[in-house]
DNA sequence: TGAATTCTTAAAATTACCTTAAAAGTTTAT
DNA sequence: ATAAACTTTTAAGGTAATTTTAAGAATTCA
């Protein structure tokens, strides 16, 4: 996902970009109007975040433009004014959504979410190694082939890819998975593991499940 | 699909309810700010309608709180009041529309329309493959003839399309079609899921409804 | 080697889903 | 107002898939 920041107060572009780049997001960033444009103008962005108040063209203006040839990018627009006015014309040069500085991170992130979900760009995907989990679809798929696993089989996989790299003691698996007041000398954890890697096996061998002998099982990738 | 009336004037909420509730809407009525805000926070609507002057909390606040947690519920604001400030404020406080009490009722599904069609898919057709829905004139058509739903099975099948790719589970579909919250061991689900498919079936055998087992039904392609 | 642990298999028990029919509730027409 | 037609819900039996049990085989580690 790629964002463009068109602000010129460094302070907060920089702030910025580290925290959307923690966030995996790849930013470019221009320090005003005229090169905010050529930028959104010659580049593809999931989305655009764009100052009020900025040199060379304003806001508005930038955001007017780029409407006539991204009819689609979705827009944010930072501002510093929380003026009526504003917010309306904001809207009604083709933004799609607004928050006021001084905003909370988390704030700016969840309404970045809601505009790339919009697009449908969004999907909940768990992957390990080749093996991917669509829990959506409630499809797992490997080697782009489909393998069908029944409700306890899926999320027998779905909490040791939750938990990869880490041990899962049959204990942390059965109150997960099953329920917790489940009869607790049972042999069903060996059963479904070995239900999953009969699915899982591609014929090399290589299942993604481990076995740590006295204390559990445990997803890992290579 | 399921929406929330936070409204303190029973004649408006009676009216909303039956007339919606025609349109095959799941409604829910709140009196006040308190109940919707708590209705609104644990429940999935589609939309919510909220009026501007409420006990309890104000509709803004109200508004404003569903924002906090729910950044994608499409709200629409009910307000007696027209002047511009108060338009503004109900934007800004994260509302997607409003409109001017008194209204015409198709004025008010149009903008529902909008809301929904904006969340899901471009138009007011909604397809599945080679099936169309026309959710206007309430038509279904397959390989170019009608196919008659009752309003049932006609909201279960919009659910299911707009949902497509997804797996919907019955406590969700039970939810957003038939208005029932609490957990019940009722079998009209599948009861329907079969009205559908008989009815859907052009002798081909696919009817692009799928079955996944211990989780629920997905409206797929090909 | 021997004890503990894990793997594998098959069959039993259980659950979820499909289908049907009929009852109950609505709407429409006479 | 009543009957007819239609829609929605409930209930129950059958079937197929899933989950669990159990027991012998295989593996691991001291």
């Amino acid at each position: 996902m790629r964002i463009l920041v068109v602000e010129d107060e460094k302070g907060i572009s920089g702030f910025l970009k580290d925290g959307l780049a923690e966030e995996g997001f790849a930013i470019d960033i221009a320090e005003d109007g005229t090169s905010g444009l050529e930028y959104a103008l010659t580049n593809e962005y999931d989305v655009i975040l764009l100052d009020w108040m900025i040199p060379g063209f304003s806001g508005i203006e930038v955001c007017r433009k780029i409407r006539k040839s991204k009819p689609d990018v979705p827009i944010i627009f930072l501002t510093a004014k929380d003026t009526v006015q504003d917010t309306v014309f904001g809207l009604e040069a083709g933004a799609n959504d607004y928050i006021k500085k001084p905003f909370e991170f988390e704030e700016l992130l969840a309404r970045i979410r809601v505009l790339l979900r919009k697009k449908g760009s969004e999907e909940s995907v768990l992957k390990l190694g080749d093996i991917e989990m669509n829990l959506d679809s409630h499809r797992v798929i490997r080697d782009s082939k489909e393998i069908e696993l029944t409700p306890k089989e899926f999320s027998l996989l779905e909490y040791l890819i939750r938990n990869k790299g880490k041990v899962c003691t049959r204990t942390r698996i059965i109150e997960h998975v099953w329920d917790i007041h489940f009869d607790s000398d049972t042999s069903v954890i060996d059963v479904y593991i070995n239900f999953l890697r009969k699915k899982l096996d591609t014929g090399k061998g290589l299942d993604h499940i481990h076995t740590v002998r006295g204390v559990g099982y445990m997803a890992k990738e290579e």
